[in-house]
DNA sequence: ACTATGTCCTGCGAGC
DNA sequence: TGCTCGCAGGACATAG
């Protein structure tokens, strides 16, 4: 469900609520988790642990724990697939369906992870490194060498996560839009100018969504049960027949790997 | 090594 | 009202 501005904000807010909390237990639920590592394993590894910051890294959550003693212990990573969610809420509240995960908390609240869906995955490790670079960080050189020779649609290529870390279908066809550039196009036709564009157009589009706190399609919120508002200014995500916002266009729906791609036929070459 | 495709799940809304 | 169908923000395995 979340992409990068979306996982950021979630990542925010249970900073802000749960840093420096104490994982007193963990109940993980019954049969056909989904759960990376094995359950006791991560049972053992939250239990007794300081939550010393949340953060993101790509789609990724990462819990860093610290030990009583204050040392450096293992990572908790929470990655929500499309309908996770983390939940911070007090103890008598019943529990939602779909409930995977719950830590208590010194504090007396509750962390809990919900996942109808259930691609998301729980795992622990020691030190997390997402695989691709993160967009908002790349420099132009090192992103331009990620596309050289792609013969994969620019839009696949910019889902791959092993190339970029936190770009998901919306802000690809949002990123695309603003930068002038057609989703089925090969990466590596892409001309320098385009390649400048698309690094920017991704990274303005990031960070304007992080500023409104996500986009809030079906029924996304952040960890303090808030919506985001960057769906307001989606431009062709999920505007199939509408008129572009520049050009009046019929804003065009075709599927690339799988995913439905959205698009200006006028504005983007 | 890279690329395209199918699959994992449940829920929701559109259309009949 | 109730049913079926298609679709959903992700990632991985597998086959070519």
């Amino acid at each position: 469900m979340p992409e990068l501005p979306e996982v950021e904000t979630i990542a925010r807010g249970l900073a802000k609520r749960i840093s420096g909390d104490v994982i007193e237990s963990v109940w993980l639920g019954s049969k056909p988790e989904p759960l990376k590592s094995p359950a006791s394993e991560i049972e053992a590894a939250l239990r007794g642990k300081r939550i010393s910051t949340v953060r993101r890294l790509g789609k990724h959550i990462v819990f860093d724990l610290e030990s009583a003693s204050g040392s450096a212990s293992a990572q908790w990573i929470v990655h929500l697939g499309m309908t996770g969610s983390l939940l911070v809420c007090p103890p008598g509240l019943e529990l939602e369906k779909h409930t995977h995960a719950v830590l208590q908390l010194a504090s007396g609240r509750e962390l809990r992870f919900v996942d109808p869906r259930r691609f998301g995955r729980l795992s622990v490790i020691e030190k997390f490194e997402a695989p691709g670079a993160e967009p908002l960080q790349i420099a132009f050189d090192d992103f331009a060498v990620l596309f050289h020779k792609r013969k994969t649609p620019i839009k696949s290529a910019l889902l791959n996560q092993s190339l970029l870390s936190g770009v998901g279908n919306i802000y690809a066809d949002e990123a695309l839009f603003r930068a002038r550039i057609r989703p089925r196009r090969r990466a590596a036709s892409l001309t320098r100018d385009e390649l400048r564009r698309l690094h920017q157009a991704l990274k303005t589009v990031l960070k304007e969504a992080i500023k409104l706190g996500g986009s809030s399609v079906s029924d996304y919120v952040d960890a303090d049960g808030e919506e985001g508002f960057f769906q307001l200014k989606h431009r062709v995500y999920g505007r199939e027949g509408k008129p572009c916002r520049i050009c009046k266009t019929p804003v065009k729906r075709i599927v690339i790997a799988g995913r439905s791609s959205h698009y200006c036929p006028r504005c983007q070459k």
